[in-house]
DNA sequence: GTATATGTAGTCAAGTTTGAATAGTGATCA
DNA sequence: TGATCACTATTCAAACTTGACTACATATAC
């Protein structure tokens, strides 16, 4: 998922230069278990694969005096770009998991400009709720597809939770809530 | 995920004998793209992993008429009592694509055994949720977990939303609604 | 002093997902 | 007729996830 690329970029991108354990220590501290699970293979598979594509780059190994040594990394100017494109997607989705991480690093985008992203996500958001709507009473009478209203009702209210949510969120942007970066 | 597993196992059940693009343009039918992705790619994986594991047969090839060749399966006995489990197992998930994808089978269990599973989930749900208010407060000064509270809150209304959409659900049977499986 | 637990740091194999590619069969149409 | 399009049916490589394992270092208990 993108879920994990981006933890991994922002991780490394907020230490300035790190290794796999630490990055998955700070993710810890942070709880990002309670809206995703990340483990540690795949934040080392995550690490590797960006050093491939250069995102990153590996800037050698450093001794540790509680345990074998660790494998550096930094981010690149590719990665910054790609860092900036998955952190917009993610504030754009609503994805629970994705919108989760989004948020997690909203500050390292200007105040308008999450707020623009948010606005379009919330738009999105209503106009699929509108359409699951929709598209109910066509359904409840197909046999072939079981509980379909059932289950429209459930993505429709779990839609519109988030939708709230978003909602609330852009207000708190607007009147001047938490530090954002400039530019 | 055991979303693609399920959602095999059970159009085998039901079909009796089937090959992978039958499976694929059956759960297009039940527009199952709505509550979660399952690429042809996965269902013939599933399809494989699960001959493997012999919870379904291979049982040989049929010519067609619009078409190349066709690879067919069954279920077995195994496979059967995997597909009870995961179903058993998705329905007392609060991930939405596996509580939808258990919802879309309930009709394979008895009434009360759905009714069961669902007031545990969502108890279990509302446990949760109550850990997350709970552990708020205690994040709330902690600088280095950003927007934990938001991200909280995210969560909560999400679980809400869905606990809330269970115990229509559990209503609806309560009260006799759809026909579930005798036994 | 040595087994044993705990924390640190990472690798690996097996399973899974994804998007693209392959290949057969009619239907349309110039 | 033969070019091209759409549908049928599947395979494949690459990326990704997962759980189990390796290996180093320190503390602690016996």
């Amino acid at each position: 998922m993108a879920v994990v690329r981006l933890l991994v970029l922002g991780m490394v991108r907020l230490k300035g230069r790190t290794h796999g354990y630490a990055v998955h220590q700070e993710l810890v501290a942070w709880h990002v278990e309670t809206w995703t699970r990340v483990k540690p293979g795949s934040i080392y598979h995550a690490l590797k694969q960006l050093t491939k594509e250069e995102k990153l780059n590996e800037v050698g190994r450093e001794p540790s005096e509680e345990g074998p040594g660790r494998t550096l990394y930094e981010l690149t100017e590719a990665g910054e770009a790609e860092f900036i494109q998955l952190l917009e997607s993610a504030l754009g989705s609503f994805d629970l998991e994705e919108l989760g991480t989004g948020v997690a690093f909203m500050e390292c985008l200007p105040r308008r400009r999450v707020i623009e992203i948010l606005k379009d996500q919330h738009r999105r958001a209503m106009t699929t709720r509108n359409g699951l709507e929709a598209m109910a009473p066509k359904f409840a009478h197909v046999r072939d597809a079981p509980h379909t209203s059932d289950l429209l009702s459930l993505w429709s209210g779990s839609l519109a939770a988030n939708a709230s949510w978003t909602r609330s969120l852009i207000q708190r942007l607007e009147s001047g809530a938490y530090r954002m970066s400039e530019g």
